[in-house]
DNA sequence: CCATCAATTCGCTAATTGGCAAAATGATAC
DNA sequence: GTATCATTTTGCCAATTAGCGAATTGATGG
């Protein structure tokens, strides 16, 4: 019991893990859209999305070529769903949390193809999120 | 700021550390008084509760000779307050969790100088908790 | 069958950490 | 002041782990 606890505990206390955890709350996304959002190689992403799938807190789903993980629905350990709610109520306006959701919003806008190829290059170095103002920083 | 909650998932993400979490439930303890039920050389004690301090989980008390650790009643971390929450509601019937409580009622029939001097040494192997059955497990 | 591509697993390195013994600290008692 | 005792700090070792590149797996498409 305590050790299934730890497992859960540990998937959390890792700030890319808790990157992916945020992320997610948007609803589910592809390995490649979370690699290229975190900057991290893909093995590493890879990794992570296993320990928070083994601790729980994540479902997986193939669909073709793609893997998309979301938050686990089903409850697949006892304390997942404390700590997911945990992570949900917390960390909303922290910078990092904030910068990524942007990140997310221009990755959303990129066809999956295209991004699994290219990662971050995909992203025009302008473009802004929809929602965000059109005003200000355009090219000269 | 997703650092600060990084001090405090880690804090709450091991084992040694939940124990003295859940161990101070019950009310303050000193130092020589936790180091007995978790059976645990002082100086690891000594660093796990100074995690849990920084984590801003744990406030600390002087009177003479020994140190006294509670939960913490102030918000030092703005974190602190729901892993506690999550902590405290978690983990009640754990197998650990009544062990070591059984074992602390047990401790806390000893008078703290005879404790911090003979450590386990100084609970009665047949003795029982105040609240036990007094029936069964007595010597033939 | 073979090539391609996303994702995972393997092998490795650098950094972190839980554990202890020994030395240092801080407070009481003589 | 000196001794004693509880706690903390320091130094060390063994185990764990986040990160990456390279090799493997699994599915699609020729």
């Amino acid at each position: 019991m305590l050790e299934t606890f730890e497992t859960v505990a540990k998937a959390v206390a890792d700030p890319s893990r808790v990157r992916i955890l945020k992320l997610l709350e948007g609803g589910e996304l592809c390995v490649c859209q979370i690699t290229t959002v975190l900057e991290l190689a893909p093995a590493t992403v890879s990794k992570h999305l296993a320990a928070l799938k083994t601790a729980g807190l994540l479902q997986q789903r193939r669909e073709g070529k793609w893997v998309y993980y979301r938050l686990a629905e089903r409850e697949l350990n006892p304390y997942a769903p404390p700590f997911l709610a945990l992570v949900g109520a917390l960390l909303a306006d922290d910078p990092t949390t904030v910068e990524d959701r942007r990140v997310l919003a221009l990755v959303n806008a990129v066809p999956l193809p295209v991004l699994c190829d290219q990662g971050r290059a995909a992203l025009a170095p302008n473009a802004q999120a929809s929602d965000a103002s059109p005003c200000c920083g355009g090219p000269s």
